[in-house]
DNA sequence: GTGCAGAAGTATACTGGGTGCAATATAGCC
DNA sequence: GGCTATATTGCACCCAGTATACTTCTGCAC
């Protein structure tokens, strides 16, 4: 990005990684509801205060190292108009191929401690759960951008859509929190995934004859 | 339910509906985040340390109304094993003659109301996302008691199904809320659960050819 | 270098949600 | 009436988040 603005803004940059460090290091220790904003201020060596103006709450703490990828599918689907399902279908499956975290298929260290720091809060659940909202609106605005479908269709199918993915990834994270490795997992990973996508395509039929 | 247990247990019953009536006015009125706990409290003529006693949290003064049926699809899952989709396709169904409130399609003024405070406000709203997390895991479980159907299956179809009926729902509600009547509303509401279940039942196809 | 404007950081004090605890009141029972 | 279990209460406390007013520092002009 820009780094060429000069001791402030670098200063800033280092300040904010250095609060986001600390955080996350002592939520990992001592879990995130034991651990209170004061204590990782004074962990970062910054005041209460400056770390609200650094971070907009608590949770943000934890999720601004996720929040980009908020509206991932809806960019696929604007960069893919033709055929939208199968482009987010490649997608998730060449997520898979590179241990993307966003598909929950990652063992690294920090990503896994970090994922189950969020699935085991509830706060942070939450939080996520309306990021997941967010990005599906997203996604039901692109799809309605196409001519030939409907707004209700588009809103739905996104809405199916959300799901499906969401689903997937927490069964993939699911899969390494019980500490099998991303490269054995990735087999049942990418099954998974074909159903799913083929649940989306073709239905659900009459359950349980398909 | 059991109305015998004496005075005792009929003073609690009317203490807490004093206070969830104080509060839902208070609420109405002047906004969720506009009112303190200590207000409500004060409103129902009862200390804040009691309200506690009786209500888990500010948001469950709103939502004890509506967290009943947040199993309902499983229920209905479990009395109809064969047939599961269609058998929730006829229970929305029925539900939207009904003007059942959980199909969001319902101009009752309380309800309306209530909806209207949860949908305007974030963390209720996050506490709904919730709830819908965890109706969707009792219909997992439910669907994944048909031997004929893969747990993985189970999963994925009970993802896709719950997002689809929360979105029929808040569809319906937005209708509602924008002052169209639940019997004006009728007819656009079914076209659109019979789409939703439509597309659940036989898939998005390529998006766009059906 | 000096000095200044404006941004960044801080201390302090406040509101509001939520909990622990110990004291008091009251329903149900003998 | 007296006893016990439970409801209720007041109080003190912790934490998240905000407002305000004060101090410190960076970047820039001279």
């Amino acid at each position: 990005m820009d780094e060429q603005t000069g001791l402030r803004e670098r200063k800033k940059q280092r300040t904010r990684e250095a609060i986001s460090n600390a955080a996350l290091k002592l939520f990992f220790e001592h879990g995130f509801d034991q651990v209170s904003i004061s204590q990782v201020a004074e962990a970062a060596e910054v005041s209460r205060r400056t770390l609200f103006a650094y971070f907009q709450g608590k949770d943000d703490l934890v999720l601004h190292r996720i929040a980009d990828h908020e509206h991932e599918s809806a960019r696929v689907v604007r960069a893919h108009r033709e055929a939208p399902l199968p482009a987010l279908r490649e997608h998730f499956l060449d997520g898979l191929r590179r241990h993307d975290p966003i598909t929950g298929l990652c063992d690294l260290p920090q990503v896994l401690a970090l994922y189950r720091l969020i699935m085991g809060t509830p706060t942070l659940l939450s939080s996520m759960l309306r990021f997941r909202e967010s990005g599906e609106l997203a996604l039901a605005a692109e799809l309605g951008e196409s001519p030939d479908l409907p707004a209700q269709t588009a809103r739905l199918a996104a809405a199916q859509i959300a799901s499906v993915q969401w689903r997937l990834s927490r069964e993939n994270h699911h899969r390494m929190a019980n500490g099998v490795s991303a490269t054995d997992a990735y087999p049942d990973a990418v099954a998974a995934a074909e159903l799913g996508f083929d649940l989306l395509m073709n239905g659900l039929g009459t359950l349980g004859k398909s």
